[in-house]
This record gives C-alpha cells, structure tokens and sequence, in this order.
DNA sequence: AACAGTGTTGTACTTTTAGCAACATATACC
DNA sequence: GGTATATGTTGCTAAAAGTACAACACTGTT
C-alpha cells in the first residue's frame, strides 16, 4: 500500500498541534517530525491556505485552522444523526404503524432528510429533501419550541387550521415543551396529523427531530397522547444514541 | 510562496467529501479534482490511515473521518469566544474610537466578559464580569432580536429613555433585526450610546454579542448608522471566525 | 457470458520536493 | 547600542517522490 509521504507529513502535523495548547513553531514542528525547518515551513503555508491551521497574532506560532472545525461538525451533524435514527425510524413504524420522519432544521424550514414508510395500506407520501415550513409540521414546531431559532418569517396559512397568531403559536410551543413533543392537528394538509419530537447530540444542542405522520382517521385526537409519548421516548433514546447526556445540562447550567 | 501540491489534493478531497452526504468513490473523486484514479486512490489511502477519511461498509465510498471529529472538538473546547473575539475587539476601538465589549446572555441578563479600552481621554468606564439588563443596553437587545430568550422581566427603567413599554421594545427589536444591529441611545447610563451586532458560531447559533460604547457628545445620532455597520460587519468577520457559514444553511439544503 | 463499472496495483517517466544554504527578522543579553 | 541566538522564509539543485498509463481483480448488469 503505497503512501502519499508529503500529505502524510501535513496530517502528522495536524496531529501533533492537537497535543499543544498554544501552538506551535515551524521549526519545533520540523524537530518533533524530522524533517527540515523548510519542509515544515512549506507544508503549514499549504496547510494554512485550505484553512487547516492557522497563524496565531504575529505571524508566529501554527494552531488547528477553524476548517478542521466545519469537517467535523460537518460529519458529527450529517453523517451520524441520519445512521443512528434509522433503527429508530423503524422502531416509530412498528409501534405506530404510522410513516416515520427524521428532519432537520435548514433555511429557517424543516428539511426532510429521512423517511420510512408504513406497511399500512392509507400512507402519507412525502419525500425525502423537501422543505416545509415550521409552524405548521410537528417537525418545524419541535425546531421552534426546542431550538434557538426565532420566528422570522410571517405565519402563512395552509389549511383553515394553520396557526397565524403569533402569540397563539407562541402559547402552542410553551404546551409543545411541557409535554416534550409538538402536534401538527391539519395544519399542512387536510387529512394529516403528526407528532414529532426533539433530537439532541451530544452536546445538548438540537439537532433534529423525529416524527410519524398519518391520515386524521387514524392518528385520532384520543390517540395522540399515546402516539407523542412512544414519538417522545424514541427520540429521547436516539438522543442517547448520540451521544447526549441529560445530567450534562445540569453540569453547564451550574457553570455558567 | 511555495505549495506542496500534493498535500493541497489531499486536504481538497476532505473539502469535497464534505459536500457529499454518502460519501464518494475513488472515480468521482479523481474525475472531480481532475487527478487520476491511481493518485486518488492513493491520497485516500493516506488519508485513511491517519484517520481522515473513512470507508463504508464494503470497502466501497469514502466518507470524512473520525480524525477531523477529534480534531475539530479539540479545537472546540480550547478556543473561546473571547479569545477569538479580542482582536476584532481591538478592530473596532481602531476604527471607531470607542470603547469595545464582548458579551453572552447570562441568567437572562448580558454578561460583560471582555472589554478593549478606547485611547480616547473621554471613554467610558465598565467592568468585566458585571450583568447587565437586555432591554436597554445595545449587547442586550442584540440578544432579545437575534436570539432565542423571550422578554420575561419587567422592563425596568434606568434613564427617561428607558423603554418600558412591551409592544415599543417589539417594534425596536424588529427594526434591530431589521438594520442588523442594536443601539442604546442613553437608555440605560445618561450620556451613553451603544451599538452591538450578533456574533454566531459554527451552527448558526447566537453564542454573544459584541459593540461599542461611547459618549453621546461623539457617537452622535448622525454618525450611528455608520458606527453601527462598522459594527455589524466586525461581528460578521468574528462569527466567521468562529466558523460560521451563512451559506451552508443553502449547501445543506442542495445536497441532501 | 460478455460487458461496463468500479478500485487497486506495477512500472517508467518527470515533476515535485527535500535539504542545504543564505537571508530577513525578532528577542535576549551583555 | 551592538552582538549573539533563535526563528521563519526563500533560491537553488540533486534526488526522491508522485503521476500517468497501463494491466489486473472484482462487482453487478444486460
């Protein structure tokens, strides 16, 4: 297995200004890795221009770049939220018998990222990628009620059920957090009802939300509470799965 | 200023695998960089080894790794808000002449946490570490219109210029987010003007906010809309810092 | 079964890079 | 202030590394 030697020196060094708290040199990199002051020199201007460190105040000292801090966002957020929540989209399914959601919140709506569908016969359709708004989808009230985002954009109505007053919906997200999981009673579409909960990481942040979503008939008023409670534990073990801790919050809370 | 061209493919693939939400085989990755296959595959070798991509499940694709994850929350944890916002502190006392601050919404207050003295004979005196209300102070109502934390408190007056009245705090709060910055004109010191901008990290989430303050005599209401862009295009570079990215709001939503 | 599509190896060619300087700049110490 | 020590960057050429072009192994498709 051949090695690319020059992007492995880069690599290396990326490695080795993890271990230092306030950065290091070009010439202590060069001595720590082998390798001449100006090899060194070289590969941090090239590490430097693509973000992935950074020079410190006068031009001296190298620290890790903020690009090395999107990349693994990038991969913390994308990539494992949708694998962990599938087994749990499953699990929504089976309990429910209902079509299960994963969204996220993106553009000030709710972005669908994953689905999966019911075996029951009367099936709500929807597709992966769509946007939708966020004051009438269970998804996009749990972003609103969980999250940090403001109500920016004017409450549009899609059915004669869509919440426009503002403090109304206001009123409906303090219920959503008390009882932990947000209803979509026909506020998109006729017919449809949904329940949704929040998603966190590891760091408590929100970072989705988990639903199901099915014709009125059978995601009845009486029901609801059953199907938010089974919608609510799920995405409380999904947060688990990745990661979130609740007695964390209680720790930052206290520090802050 | 010398590259090492071979180091810069390689930190170019981790750029673009983190465009791709399921990951991208050595073909597409050469055909994209406009390398060959047999380069590809060996950077992504490389890469691989030190952990900074990965390959799924049947040794197929190529996803970012866990490397990037460990680095990037290593850099998390070390560098501070306030260590990244001190030299844009000191960019706005140089082109404003006033006083700068930097601070976070605390038990539902504006904490002061770093402060950049003005050259300037008249300036004004503050205290790091002292709180702050959020509806008459410029930091405060940056976090009232750009943040997530409804108006809970009475709205306490300070000088005769204190808003005191609810639906007059909205209507400032909106044009706040309106013009992208907050302005306190003596409403909570006699003599006093400030203006703050909103500073956001990776995730798009309000974490502070930062401003200056100054003698009525100088921030005069003539020259406060410039203070004030000054100002918010300051907080726009540090959010960036902080790994911001106002486009990838629009990237996510392409992808996926 | 042939085919189109991947991903990984060999090997010779050629380009890049490493190392050695010199240079520029900064800091410390008499 | 001047010398000394240390650091970071830049020319230059030998030498080593990487590239391109294959051939090969493997997969799934028609």
């Amino acid at each position: 297995m051949a090695e690319i030697q020059s992007l492995a020196k880069g690599l290396k060094i990326l490695n080795l200004l993890e271990h230092s708290r306030n950065g290091m040199g070009t010439t202590e990199i060069a001595k720590q890795l082998s390798i001449d002051k100006s090899s060194a020199s070289r590969l941090l201007h090239t590490l430097a221009n693509y973000g992935f460190v950074e020079q410190d105040e006068h031009s001296t000292r190298y620290l890790l770049g903020p690009q090395l801090l999107t990349l693994g966002q990038h991969l913390l957020n994308r990539i494992t939220l949708r694998d962990h929540a599938r087994p749990y989209l499953h699990e929504l399914v089976d309990k429910t018998g209902e079509c299960a959601h994963l969204a996220i919140q993106a553009q000030r709506q709710a972005l669908y990222i994953d689905q999966v569908e019911s075996t029951a016969a009367l099936r709500v359709e929807s597709e992966i990628g769509t946007l939708s708004p966020l004051h009438c989808t269970a998804l996009g009230k749990v972003m609103l009620a969980f999250g940090d985002c403001p109500i920016h954009d004017e409450l549009r109505p899609f059915t004669h059920r869509t919440v426009t007053d503002p403090s109304t919906l206001a009123a409906q997200l303090t219920q959503t957090v008390n009882r932990g999981y947000a209803i979509d009673d026909e506020e998109y579409n006729y017919g449809v009802r949904c329940v949704a909960a929040p998603v966190y990481d590891h760091r408590g942040v929100l970072v989705g939300a988990i639903g199901i979503s099915g014709p009125a008939g059978r995601v009845t008023l009486e029901r609801i509470d059953d199907f938010g409670n089974v919608v609510k534990e799920t995405a409380y073990a999904l947060s688990a799965r990745m990661g979130f801790d609740a007695g964390l919050q209680l720790t930052r809370a206290a520090q802050d």
